[in-house]
DNA sequence: TTTTATTTCTTGCAATTCGCAAGATATTTT
DNA sequence: AAAATATCTTGCGAATTGCAAGAAATAAAA
């Protein structure tokens, strides 16, 4: 049953992170509700980078249990769900822009997600007011054909 | 024979960090040498958090195929090696350092980490500077009993 | 109102990865 | 030469992942 990590669980700040967002799929769903303003598992399923659905389904109850998101049925359609970011999960936003600042240094990329960078170096504040804001800060990368 | 996870490889800046750092290990390793100024594999084994052996020694080889430390025999004592962070593996020291300081904000914690997340915040060119010169930021947590 | 579609989530199972124990290799010390 | 040290590999059982299929709840369509 228990299909989540084992926890290191030594007191170290770094370990509570990686206990916490230190898998290989809770970031990407993070950074998909941070940057592209996701908030429905189906939108999340829909991500390049192909997460499972049950592995999904055990990074959201994990990120609800932690206090990062909340869940709640969406209103306007009661078959769906919308996760939200809570304060804790928006203040995670700091790491991710730091991680896409050091790839950005040493992966290259393209002119989307380069203006992207340039953003976070001249209005950092500003794309951390729209994650608070839940605001789309870039628009998703267009799908990309599936083998 | 391929022991390493499998990679995003999707383009996205944060994907990349994750394939580069991303499992339950690196960047545990890389603490070690930023924040305790370890340098060696047994120094590595005798962490909290227990890595194994053989999971050790293929982190070492990842980072050092991504450019992130470099590997050299120790010319005081010949059967050891060292590792070293490169200029790529220091300035992860920014993602480490907003991981700790998420972390403390929502993870409570001893006097002596409490110190460093101070320094950090008051002092955080000078933490910087001592993980590039490969000065200890922090001594090493006493050992721990052993189950 | 029965059928079909949508959305989220679970289960079964094969494949991958982890982690312990043991051993291999190279170097240094006695 | 033998013992000790330091790094790394291998074997194998256990845990985790990921695909496929299906279950459950709601909504829309016929």
């Amino acid at each position: 049953m228990s299909k989540e990590p084992k926890k290191h669980d030594t007191g170290c700040l770094v370990a509570y992170g990686l206990d916490t967002f230190g898998d290989r799929w809770t970031l990407l769903v993070l950074r998909d509700m941070m940057l592209y303003g996701k908030r429905r598992y189906g939108e999340f399923l829909a991500s390049d980078e192909q997460i499972a659905t049950n592995i999904l389904a055990s990074r959201l109850k994990h990120l609800e249990c932690e206090g990062i998101i909340t869940k709640e049925r969406d209103p306007e359609n009661r078959r769906s769900f919308v996760y939200s970011l809570t304060d804790k999960g928006q203040e995670l936003a700091s790491v991710i822009l730091e991680i896409m600042r050091w790839s950005g240094r040493y992966n290259p990329t393209n002119d989307r997600r380069r203006k992207l960078l340039d953003r976070i170096e001249k209005d950092r504040d500003g794309v951390l007011a729209d994650i608070r804001a839940a605001r789309q800060v870039i628009p998703p990368p267009p799908a990309r054909a599936r083998g």
